[in-house]
RNA sequence: GCGCCUCUAGCUCAACGGCAGAGCAAUGGACUCUUAAUCCACAGGUUUCGGGUUCGAAUCCCGAGGGGCGCACCA
């Protein structure tokens, strides 16, 4: 089919809405316009023709009459999900709907697969994820999502810029797979002929751009975790990892939920969420309560980091946690937290003050040389964001490292590596400064309201289909 | 990785051991104000794939594949 290389359309379906809802019934506006799109629905009467117009804006209807629109025979045989340029006047028809009054038009483009049923969608989800094109068209929802996701990263990027900080970015090919606990995903340079990991987090490279005078760092990027999916997991997610020298954890804090709330108001209007049916605030003056309180609240007696570790494994015994031989105290603080804590915070609130022993790249806290001074914000029972301020003594580093070598040796595969180039970085001098990460398909969920990650991302993760 | 559930026409779904169906889409036709238009006609299937049980299998059993949910891991 021979179709036209360009279209010169000069009007949206919203905008068209919105200028003309003056038009009374029947009324002509003498005003002609020429729209894009694809003709979702399409209603022929004899010699009169009803098309539905979707755009990029929203529809539109498309009003053909045999004596006025060009080739009105071929405009009857559209098919549903064809994309159509189309020129014509502004008008209400008498049963009120405002149209297009079709003059000439033309096929842009056919559509040979049909977008599902054109009342109930698409809804088996191997098809939606795999052809999202075709979702997209079929389920409103879905492009409400994706829209939203978007307009979240639009969002925290203003708001960082705005706030002085400088985007970077760093490398996704680590011969060191470090910066976070996670199994990466393993490739190869030929040239090289190295052995390199995509990132699990980009945390070191971004803090070595403080000690070279970046004072106000982002990164937003792509990590990725060789790990199980989810609803709440996806091998490849969005990380936005940001630091700022001369700030410790507690301002970080205040920036984290302040972002939060303006990411709130920038794409929804309000900081009042309602996710999944049920309410939640991102208004500012987020509870700030240490996961040692929180533990102590939830079994009913006092336990801290330094409470005897047979204690804590006897607690955790009773809630049918299976206890690794080389956890000590602070890792059993943690999973206790985990076990009785984490998934009954619906509202937003900060974590803080984590052992230790379970933060190797945290500055140990200025009050306990047990914990450190770092924080995790929780919300809807799951983690939204993590930070801390950062440990810049490097032979403090090398130690936790090594401490970190010791737990790999023992069997633990997500225990960080010795990175050696990062404690020489730290030998330059990292000034006081706070970290902070947020798990962004995360926060798009909440904005979303969606209950599936997969419902942010465009083309999630899926299995390969394998040929027979 | 483990467990439970699921897969029927292009899409959304029936049939649940006895002839594989409907709506929408598609195809042909009627209709000068429709709104998921309506009406008439026509067509559409190796019931995901491979085995098995049975006189008879979409349906029961075993295996494989895709998907969903839960657990584990994690953000």
């Amino acid at each position: 089919m021979n179709t036209p290389y360009s279209f010169d359309h000069d009007a949206y379906a919203a905008a068209l809405q919105e200028r003309f809802a003056y038009l009374t019934d029947g009324e002509e506006s003498g005003v002609t316009v020429k729209v894009a799109g694809r003709v979702m629905l399409l209603r022929t009467q004899g010699k009169l023709a009803f098309g539905t117009l979707r755009d990029s804006s929203g529809e539109i209807q498309l009003f053909a009459l045999s004596a006025v629109a060009h080739d009105f025979e071929a405009f009857t045989k559209l098919h549903l999900g064809d994309w159509v340029g189309v020129e014509g006047e502004v008008v209400r028809t008498k049963r009120g709907e405002l149209s297009v009054k079709v003059g000439f038009w033309q096929v842009l483009a056919e559509a040979r697969q049909n977008f599902g049923d054109k009342w109930a969608g698409i809804s088996d989800f191997d098809m939606r994820y795999r052809h999202r094109e075709a979702d997209l068209w079929a389920n409103p929802e879905t492009r409400t999502s994706l829209t939203r996701r978007s307009q979240v990263l639009q969002s925290i990027r203003r708001n960082l810029w705005d706030q002085d900080f400088m985007e970077v970015e760093t490398p996704m090919l680590n011969g060191i797979p470090t910066g976070a606990a996670a199994r990466p995903f393993v490739t190869h340079h030929n040239a090289l002929g190295a052995e390199f990991f995509l990132r699990i987090a980009p945390e070191l490279w971004l803090k070595r751009l403080v000690v070279g005078g970046y004072e106000r760092v982002f990164e937003m990027g792509r990590v990725f975790r060789n790990e199980g999916i989810s609803p709440r997991h996806n091998p490849e997610f969005t990380m936005l990892e940001l630091y700022v020298a001369y700030w410790d954890f507690e301002d970080m804090m205040t920036l984290t939920e302040e972002l939060c709330a303006k990411v709130a108001l920038d794409v929804l209007g309000t900081t009042e969420i309602t996710y999944q049916g049920r309410e939640f605030s991102f208004a500012t003056g987020w509870p700030r309560r240490s996961m040692a309180e929180l533990a102590s609240e939830a079994v009913g007696q006092d336990v801290s980091v330094h409470t005897p570790r047979e204690r804590l494994v006897e607690l955790l015994n009773e809630r049918d946690v299976q206890v690794h031989a080389s956890w000590g105290p602070g890792r059993c603080l943690s999973e206790l937290f985990e076990a009785t804590s984490e998934a009954d915070i619906w509202n937003p609130m900060f974590v803080t003050e984590h052992p230790l022993e379970i933060s190797p790249l945290a500055r140990g806290h200025r009050r306990d040389p047990m914990l450190t001074e770092r924080f995790e914000a929780f919300a809807t029972g799951r983690e939204l964001a993590n930070g801390f301020s950062e440990l810049n003594d490097p032979d403090v580093q090398r130690a936790r490292f090594e401490d970190q070598a010791r737990l790999a040796a023992a069997g633990d595969d997500e225990a960080m590596q010795i990175d050696h180039d990062y404690i020489k970085a730290l030998e330059w001098g990292l000034p006081p400064t706070a970290g902070l990460g947020i798990g962004i398909d995360r926060l798009a969920m909440l904005i979303a309201d969606a209950a599936n990650i997969r419902e942010v991302i465009a083309f999630p993760t899926l299995k390969p289909i394998r040929e027979a």
